[in-house]
DNA sequence: TTAAAAAGTCGAACGCGGTCGATTTTCACA
DNA sequence: TGTGAAAATCGACCGCGTTCGACTTTTTAA
């Protein structure tokens, strides 16, 4: 049976997350001040640190939750059957739909994820790996049905794919792209782009 | 002739910059007070807020400096004859060694330029605007030469191949890339990749 | 020349994330 | 069951970036 230090630990750590979870979903994360955090949990301001290092912390623990539930949701409409290109399309699309719903929460969530803190790189990893994971499982049925070549490090292939994702988002937070088709059909160009080759085809010619 | 305002102008925001460059060299971006700067500048803090709206902006204004002699510098020893990738590669690698030369420096400019707050995207897209270039020129070459497809966008080609050094500088944040060589064998390793495509070829068999 | 408007300046203060140190609660063990 | 060590808690506090409001300098226009 577990003490009662881990009962009560157990039990802070869920309260500080509902709390986050509420307060970030309602007023945004920047928006929250940890003093208002604390509050809502039923603690002291300090006591927070004693479960979490840092104010990011708390969001990218906040963001595995919701992440996870969209990859879950997204799993399920995925079609298996799908050609590859399609089937990153609506991957990526999924996850670029939710994280800028709220455009501040895709920003920070982006930038931890891809620059992340000293303090926030093996959490930012963490997710990561559920990006790579749903990659991985696209890619070895295409590899299987010969829409992929077979001949590459499967890291490199999910990183290039995932690369252009994160091309997409940072041109969205440029405003280089200004509507949902934009976005749609860039992503799809650039896959496309990675798929055939940036260098010519010598199909007629030689 | 410019009033004695536009004069004075142009002096504080001069002494601001030098402090800045003094200031961010020696000690780094967030070891550098407000107040330091301000001091350093021989102004009152909330004078700066006058010439800059935050502290990041003048981290901006000073990377703008740094890169545009890093970008002369790697333009003058740039080979024009050599292949596409090699080019591409040297030019990603001399900025990668630049901004990775302190480690935090490097991670900050990151983010603001990929993912930039409101406040920044417009300095943001001018410092992009310079890797842009690089890459048009490199690319327009590679186009003459026969080395590069001729019907895509150029933004998207060039777009690829930034999206691939985002990457390579986000796996190095993350530690998946430990020693140098590994930076410049990933690096390479992907843009071949985006060269030749992910499709499997049908030399042979069709 | 002058006086009202506009722009520039800066000390004081605010709100924030995060730390410190004294106090209380829990644990391990006799 | 008692006791010293360890962990948890929280109010007070720190340093920071940024804002405010009163004051000074410069411009504009009659």
């Amino acid at each position: 049976m577990q003490s009662i230090r881990e009962k009560k630990k157990k039990q802070t750590t869920r309260a500080i997350m509902e709390a986050a979870i509420a307060l970030f979903s309602e007023k945004g994360y920047e928006q929250t001040s940890m003093e208002e955090l604390a509050r809502a949990a039923g603690i002291g301001k300090s006591t927070i640190y004693g479960y979490f290092r840092t104010k990011s912390e708390i969001f990218l623990a906040f963001c595995e939750d919701e992440i996870d539930f969209v990859f879950a949701e997204l799993s399920r409409r995925s079609d298996p059957g799908a050609p590859l290109v399609e089937r990153i399309h609506a991957l990526f699309m999924g996850q670029f739909r939710y994280v800028t719903r709220h455009h501040d929460f895709g920003r920070l969530l982006a930038r931890e994820m891809v620059f992340p803190k000293e303090l926030t790189v093996e959490k930012s990893k963490d997710i990561q790996q559920r990006y790579l994971s749903a990659l991985y499982e696209i890619l070895d049925r295409a590899v299987a049905h010969g829409e992929l070549r077979n001949d590459l490090e499967p890291l490199f292939v999910a990183g290039h794919f995932y690369a252009l994702y994160i091309l997409v988002l940072s041109a969205w937070y440029e405003r280089r792209f200004e509507t949902m088709e934009e976005i749609e059909s860039g992503l799809k160009r650039l896959l496309t782009q990675a798929m055939e080759g940036l260098r010519p085809h010598r199909s007629a010619s030689e």
